[in-house]
DNA sequence: CTGAGAGTTGAAGTCAACTTCATGTCAAGG
DNA sequence: CCTTGACATGAAGTTGACTTCAACTCTCAG
C-alpha cells in the first residue's frame, strides 16, 4: 500500500470496477475530483467510491452521463453528501424505471396481439409502427443494452 | 407515379418510414434486395414493406442489425415469405421482451429495497453492483433507448 | 539509489446505426 | 429536347461512453 487515506486510480479502479480510462473520463466530464501529488498522479477520496456507487446505479438504470451530471450537481456543495442526500436523489429513478417497464409491457402486450395474424404491417401493426419508440433517436440509438440481449437462452 | 409495380426509393421511404439513406445502408448490409433500372436506380418490390415492417418491429423489440440478419437468414430462400414465416420468426421476440421486463422489474425492487439506506454500497448495494448488467457493455453501451430516457416527465 | 510497476497526457480509435455532403446521373412531364 | 426533381455513390461525420496507444514520468520496496 501507498500511505494516506486518499486512494490511487489502480485502488479506485479495483473497488469500484470502473476501469482507469473510465475515472480520468469522468473526470474530464466534472463527474469526479481527485486531487493530485506532487508529481501530478491523482489521489481520490475514499468517499469518490460512493459518488462511483451512484454512477454506476444510475448507469443501471439507465441516465446518460449528462444526467448523471445534472443529478449530481443538486448535491450540497460544501459538505460530504450524506446518506440522506443519495437517497433523495435516487428516489426519483423509480418512476424512471416504471415507466420503462410499462413501456416494454405495452410492446409485449401488442407482439402478443399481433402474433398469430403476422400482419406486421407498417400501418395497422403496433410493434413495426413507424411513431413508435425506437425509430427517432437519431445516431446511436439501442433499444435495449446489450447486456440484457446478451443474457437471452 | 411513375409506371410498374415496382417501388422507388421515396416511395418505400415514405411508405415505411426509414429514410432512404437507411434504406440504402440496409441494403449494404444485405437486408434488403433491390432490382435496379437501366440507368441504376433502385426498384424495390413490393415486399420489401413487410421486410421493413419485420425490421422495424426487430429494432423495436431491441435486436441489433445483426441480429435482424440472422434472423432474415432464416426465412426460406426461393419463394416469398408467407405470414406464416414471418409469425415464426417474431414469436421468438416473447420470451426476450418478458426477459427485459424481468431484468428491470428486479432492478426496481432491488432499488425499493436501497431507497431508505442510502447505502449504495459497491459490494452490498443491488444497484451500483458493478457485476451488474450495465458494466460489461464496452464501448457504446448504453441501456434503455433514448426515447424511453426523454419520455421523462 | 534504483528498477519495476503504476501513473500521466493528448490524440486517435471503437462500436452501432445511420446521416450528411459533394458531385454527378436519371426519369419523365411539358 | 429540356429542365427539374429524384436518385446514385463513396467518403466522412455524428453520438455516447469509453478504450487504446505512444511516449514519458512517479513512487516506493528493497
Amino acid at each position: 500500500m501507498h500511505s494516506a487515506d486518499t486512494l490511487t486510480v489502480g485502488e479506485v479502479a479495483q473497488r469500484s470496477g470502473f476501469a482507469p480510462s473510465a475515472l480520468r473520463y469522468y473526470e474530464r466530464l466534472g463527474l469526479l475530483v481527485a486531487a493530485r501529488t506532487a508529481g501530478g498522479q491523482r489521489r481520490y477520496e475514499r468517499n469518490v467510491l460512493r459518488r462511483l456507487a451512484f454512477i454506476r446505479a444510475a448507469r443501471n438504470v439507465g441516465l446518460s452521463l449528462e444526467e448523471v451530471s445534472a443529478a449530481l450537481a443538486e448535491l450540497p456543495d460544501g459538505r460530504t453528501p450524506t446518506k440522506a442526500d443519495w437517497t433523495r436523489l435516487s428516489r426519483r429513478w423509480r418512476r424512471r424505471l416504471d415507466a420503462q417497464i410499462a413501456a416494454l409491457e405495452k410492446l409485449r402486450d401488442g407482439l402478443d396481439s399481433c402474433i398469430g395474424c403476422g400482419c406486421l404491417s407498417l400501418r395497422r401493426c403496433a410493434i413495426s409502427n413507424p411513431g413508435d419508440s425506437a425509430a427517432a433517436g437519431g445516431p446511436g440509438a439501442v433499444f435495449l443494452p446489450p447486456p440484457l440481449r446478451a443474457a437471452q437462452p
